[in-house]
DNA sequence: TGACCATATTCGAAATTGCTTATATACTTA
DNA sequence: TAAGTATATAAGCAATTTCGAATATGGTCA
């Protein structure tokens, strides 16, 4: 991979939203809107330019349901090892998807 | 380490310049800018503005040496772990330090 | 001291980002 | 078909980023 698509790859991680939202839909494997909206203190709007960013470049992909779309991460492997170091050293704990 | 601590360094590695300039820091060990200043296709002013971004946000420090500045990278294990990850992912070659 | 280096800082313009509000789309169900 | 639900898109605006040009700082050496 070159540098340039790399370096766009960890600006888009370079968003709280954002990074952790994928850490989300790594823990939990695929989640719908409204899952990750119940469980980020967001606006529906905004939830979803930041997933459009993610898609078109990408890193997520999403499959429509009936009404809902699922999201998960893309097969891209820089992403998953990136992903694994933040998890390491994030003190965060990532809620899991909500059951009930 | 806090989810937002993380994705500003992300951030700030989501760059192609300050992300090679880490890498060949990563690299090299310590680096004077006028060695990054040949080494990268940059304006003297520009490298000097990014170089001060990394260094406010403690990703690099730099040490005054006469007449020259050498900078290195900060001990900070998040980001050589991340390094790492693009190091292994990276087909561009990193030039290492200019020999005469 | 004065003329050079190497590096940093400042300033302003253009581009990009992030957010809110409003609206659109598309599917479901009564 | 009409109303409701989930998600996306658009428009507008403030804030931030990025870069170039100009200038400043501080050290060296003749």
């Amino acid at each position: 991979m070159e540098l340039t698509e790399l370096s766009d790859i960890l600006k888009i991680l370079g968003h709280p939203l954002r990074l952790k939202v994928l850490l989300l839909l790594k823990k939990n494997g695929e989640m719908c809107v409204c899952e990750l909206l119940s469980l980020l203190n967001v606006t529906q709007p905004n939830l979803s330019q930041h997933l459009s960013v993610m898609r078109l470049s990408g890193l997520i992909g999403g499959t429509k349901d009936g009404n809902t779309v699922k999201y998960k991460l893309a097969n891209n492997e820089f992403l998953h090892k990136v992903l694994e170091v933040v998890e390491k050293f994030s003190e965060v704990e990532v809620k899991t998807r909500w059951k009930n």
